[in-house]
DNA sequence: CATTCATATGAATATATATTCATATGTTCA
DNA sequence: TGAACATATGAATATATATTCATATGAATG
């Protein structure tokens, strides 16, 4: 015999049973629901967005970027390997030097709407 | 009588000095930048990509919300002020209930180029 | 092949933040 | 007006993560 679900994390009388099973059905999967968050994650921090948009402008190497941003070369380094990580930079060796720059356009259509919101 | 601008970050000896002077000619302003990486922070947990998600379906009072998250009450209200102060959601209140719903398309269109990228 | 230079990386620290619990606020209805 | 309900919020805790320091890796060069 089954009892009716009481979700244990609403204590709330009045939900509607409708919309929420609808709203379950349709909603995006978990997992693209995580990917989405951990790209997100990857553009929410200012050193990050800051290397990009100035990628946007030259390919460079990390030397040079570490100067641009005024910033230690380990600390760019890091975040180097998280953008490097989530696809969105690519570089090119060449002697010692590592060139980085960017990996298609689609960060360049991401910020894009970004500042059309902010500047709404 | 003045020095040549030693940039106290970079240790290289070989700096581009013309390439990384044109990009700081050309980058965004640092508050651009800093709005923009606020902004992404608001998407970049998951939690709130849900919340988000869930109401592209449809708008939902908090009880639902939480009911579809199967979450606490008062973890998905917490979230619901971040994305209140950052204009992604809108809200109308009924009695006692508090609908939530879209503030507008951008969010849309950013989530769409996030998914491109990840199917790249 | 030893040295120098450019970059990468591991560990430690400091800071930010998501969730929970307890409770406050505000609304409805008897 | 008091009880019940829906939501908001402050404080505390736990976890994630950005930066720094120290050092490793790896390439060029004399």
């Amino acid at each position: 015999m089954e009892y009716e679900e009481k979700i244990p994390s609403c204590d709330c009388v009045s939900e509607h049973r409708d919309i929420v099973e609808k709203v379950r059905k349709e909603m995006s999967d978990d997992e693209i629901i995580y990917d989405m968050a951990e790209l997100f994650k990857v553009f929410g921090d200012s050193t990050r967005v800051k290397i990009l948009d100035a990628l946007f402008v030259s390919e460079m190497c990390v030397c040079d970027l570490a100067s641009v941003l005024e910033m230690k070369q380990s600390a760019v380094s890091h975040q180097l390997r998280i953008l490097k990580q989530a696809r969105l930079i690519k570089f090119r060796k060449e002697g010692k030097a590592v060139y980085y720059s960017m990996a298609d356009e689609h960060v360049r259509k991401i910020f894009d709407q970004a500042i059309n919101h902010l500047e709404e």
